[in-house]
DNA sequence: TCTTATTGGGCTAGTGTCAGACCATTGATG
DNA sequence: CATCAATGGTCTGACACTAGCCCAATAAGA
């Protein structure tokens, strides 16, 4: 930090771009994270959930069609359909992703990520303490949970996001599972990077089901702790790269 | 949730308003959290800083001015002047300030203050424990601990605020600062408007106490403990408002 | 008293973004 | 085979925002 640390905190720019460019952003993240598995929604409906117009929308479609993310087609039953596979990953992929990210930016993610995910593990496991995590939820974590560790290589990603996502949404905060998404699109693409080996999904499983015997069982420092240990693996691997 | 919580979570508004109502926004929490005591940065640095050009910044300032939070003056040496005290609060003012924000968006605000401060505290908690602390930055958590234990009724909000927000750019993480920024700035009129008394400080103080304490040695759990405990008096307090 | 650096005040031309309306295409369904 | 609802494609007028430039005021210092 230059001088006050207190401004440069709160005196930071109010935007991170023009809109184009953020809804180009949103949308690619959506579909590498998984979150839009088949076609998007209409362009009327997603230009109002996004709060931009529909042209700017069909902009940020057009120039991720022309990328190759997405397929449009017209008339009834027609939309926005994903054309998208992660590509095989490769150490040279990573080192470059890596790269183009700069080390400074790639510890300010990783940091940001482990804060708010604790975080939200914590929130989460001192809810079940109280009472506060009704069946249903209870529920949903454990299906969450059956079904990653179920995956297979290809839908591994997708449900790793989702089960992670998962633990953020039931805290019932809007601003804090946006917070779990942003920090966890910030990785998204250095993730994809990494092979997947049988080996890690095992590791990482025992990682997730101790995440949630801690959180259904009220302990938040359990809670955080196996949620620490889970993302310092990637975090530490991720780290690897940097010498 | 309506349908798919991941899908209204990744895919939700791209920007909050037009760029003139966010930098009103964040001008007026740079003016409330005492961040910007004495006059804000000329206008051609302040509008570099926020990303905006200086037609934009320039109408919010005039809107700030006329609400009676700035005095612009012309001239070297001049510029915008801070003219804004907290107003002396009442219960009522405490009442309707609840009232204005809604209890959902009341139980976001706190729960995503409580995610984001506890997962900030065992971050730095955890680089204590590592080495990763210079006695530079334990010098300066103490010094802010010192300076807000000392702080009569007019500055407490301040150094609360500066004290809080040191523990989140001690993680060196610009994203996580700015997260922990913004968690307070959605609490802050309504911290502002609960009477600050000198029983309340001397409690808040052994609360910061402890946790620089837990930070200092590296205990990231009795860190994030010790931050829940303190944020919970605080919720306790203004959820205590909405029967 | 004069100079000068610094700061707010104001203007213009150009671009980005929006809301809303209307057109074109498609495929399921009667 | 005709219809029609849902969806992408396109256009227009209005407003928001920007970059860059120059002017006006002010107070410290020569």
């Amino acid at each position: 930090m230059d001088e006050s640390p207190r401004l440069t905190t709160v005196l930071r720019p109010v935007r991170a771009g023009n809109a184009f460019e953020e809804t180009v952003e949103r949308l690619l993240q959506a579909i590498k994270l998984g979150i839009v598995a088949e076609k998007l929604p209409p362009e009327r409906e997603l230009a109002a959930r996004l709060g931009i117009s529909r042209v700017t929308l069909r902009e940020a479609i057009r120039a991720l069609q022309e990328a190759g993310y997405l397929d449009v087609r017209r008339g009834r039953y027609g939309g926005a359909f994903v054309t998208y596979s992660p590509p095989e990953p490769g150490s040279e992929d990573l080192r470059r992703a890596v790269a183009d990210m700069g080390t400074d930016e790639l510890d300010d993610a990783l940091t940001f990520r482990m804060a708010v995910e604790c975080g939200a593990a914590r929130v989460l496991a001192t809810a079940a303490l109280a009472g506060g995590l009704s069946e249903e939820r209870r529920g949903e974590l454990r299906r969450r949970l059956a079904e990653v560790n179920s995956a297979g290589p290809d839908d591994y990603r997708r449900l790793d996001t989702a089960f992670h996502l998962c633990v953020a949404e039931l805290t019932g905060s809007p601003l804090l599972a946006a917070a779990c998404a942003d920090a966890r699109l910030r990785v998204t693409d250095l993730l994809n990077a990494i092979p997947i080996l049988q080996r890690n999904i095992e590791h990482a499983a025992a990682q997730h089901e101790a995440i949630v015997t801690a959180i259904l069982a009220g302990d938040p420092d359990a809670a955080a702790r196996a949620v620490a240990e889970h993302l310092e693996g990637t975090a530490a691997l991720l780290r690897g790269f940097l010498a």
